[in-house]
DNA sequence: CTCATTTACTGTGGTTGCCTCACTATGAGG
DNA sequence: CCTCATAGTGAGGCAACCACAGTAAATGAG
């Protein structure tokens, strides 16, 4: 039964490798993705926010929206009603490489899940989404 | 597809978070309990070796031995072939711990994995191990 | 209006967990 | 011996986070 977590975090090393590799092509790390595709989702928000979203404290959101930023990614831009605040904006650069990353995901899903079968395939995620739920009391962070 | 990647590192996130929350009661890191493990499993062994299993370099093998020594859980002896070389062998506190997180783990699993049905953890197991076996063509490396 | 309190972000300066590079001591082959 | 390789480690660095404190602006009580 042990056994199940061990599976589990080879299958979860794999994962990564492939994601990691794949993310090299952008220069971007793990968590800039995460943050880019939050703000692809949800759209526009403030750093405060994609804190919450990525579940680091505001001061890293502000370290990782300069990265951002420096790649022309993302822009700051001035709350209209706050002006302590800005607001968060992915430029059409930071659009479309978030764009590129969710198509790249998706295959590279592939290239680890196309090993099994079919049925396999559809069983291994109903029951990662029945685990997936049964944690979710609190609400979900935006995925790895 | 992407949503099975999606899924598996929700249900990865919360495995690590129980895990860690487990480990904290030893006051060792993931990576200690990793090196732990590996010599457990594999008996005594150089830093080297042990650099090897955990695909670290043998530099941060020192500090992960420094660490585990400290705390009682491991000693060098000196190799009685090489006087370059240094053995770790658990202490018996090291071996009593390992087998207590071991025992631990296995609660952990329990944790997370009890709220599937019965049917359905066997083939969750099935399944990862298919994966497993596919990418272990280059050898596994200790677990976590 | 005015002042205390709260909120939003960010500068400074850790800590952690790894790495590279260079060094010492030793072993192994010609 | 002398050279070259190998085992471990000291020194120092870098990335990804964190906590704390500061600044500027908003908000609410009197």
């Amino acid at each position: 039964m042990g056994d199940l977590v061990d599976s589990f975090w080879a299958v979860a090393r794999q994962v990564r490798h492939v994601s990691a590799t794949m993310l090299a092509a952008w220069d971007l790390n793990p968590s800039q993705a995460r943050a880019l595709r939050a703000l692809t989702r949800h759209g526009e928000m403030r750093p405060g926010e994609l804190a919450r979203h990525l579940r680091i404290t505001p001061r890293s959101a502000t370290e990782f929206v300069d990265g951002l930023a420096d790649r022309g990614l993302v822009e700051r831009i001035a709350d209209p009603g706050d002006r302590r605040a800005v607001r968060l904006r992915l430029t059409e650069r930071g659009a479309s490489t978030a764009a590129a990353i969710h198509e790249a995901r998706a295959e590279e899903a592939r290239r680890v899940f196309d090993r099994l079968p079919e049925h396999d395939r559809a069983e291994l995620a109903r029951i990662l989404t029945v685990l997936r739920r049964a944690a979710e009391d609190h609400p979900a962070a935006d995925g790895c």
